[in-house]
DNA sequence: TTGACTGGATACCATTTGGTATCGTAATTA
DNA sequence: TAATTACGATACCAAATGGTATCCAGTCAA
């Protein structure tokens, strides 16, 4: 299971592509417009894009000579669940901690 | 920003390290124990517990001759909320589709 | 219809990555 | 003490990755 997660999770490893998704969280852009921001090449932002199509992070729609990549903000949800996995274990750890202070210190205190 | 996020997000982008995580949440485990699952030497798992290890998800506990890898559930949290930052724009589609609903029939139904 | 501007495709390169093989070291046990 | 077990470290290899340079195909404007 969670095959569908790897593209995903590798589009994810590269901070130049968490880069790109945060701007295209303001918008969509070209890819043009996007190389301005980065020092490198166009072919090589390029790659980054498909990447993250791959990923299902993005999708890109054509108008004329232009093609304007956006968020595909459901492409996130597989890894946040994936990860939401082991929130369960920070909670255990919260429980642990809780317990830890409640059987040292009797009296409960109530600030914030 | 969000430097600390790259050895976390390049850890979990290996499918073996998600599955190592996976095992790891059933309790401590030996890189021997670890092995055994899996189709690969020793050293390359104990190259995959570093990567873990570097991301801040994992940590080692000392035991004589043994050293027992577990869960760090904390180090899931930079990631966790780096994905969720764009948990804004899944509800701003859902805004979208329910506006684009009420201004296509005016009946408001309340099916679940 | 030229030209100029958008972007895709590919060949190529250096580095990183995932893996093995091998050796060394500390801890257990016969 | 000697052999075994559990692990770390390192050198090495093939493949994937991030990048460039280059060429090619549409599309728009003069």
């Amino acid at each position: 299971m969670h095959i569908d997660t790897q593209n995903g999770f590798r589009a994810l490893a590269d901070p130049t592509r968490r880069d790109i998704l945060k701007r295209l969280a303001k918008g969509e852009h070209t890819i043009a417009q996007l190389t301005q921001h980065f020092d490198m090449t166009r072919a090589a932002v390029k790659k980054h894009l498909t990447v993250l199509s791959d990923g299902g992070l993005i999708t890109t729609r054509a108008a004329g000579r232009e093609r304007f990549n956006a968020l595909d903000p459901d492409g996130f949800a597989p890894m946040r669940d994936w990860i939401s996995f082991f929130d369960q274990f920070w909670d255990d750890q919260l429980t642990k901690l809780k317990d830890a202070i409640e059987n040292t210190s009797q009296k409960d205190q109530h600030n914030d």
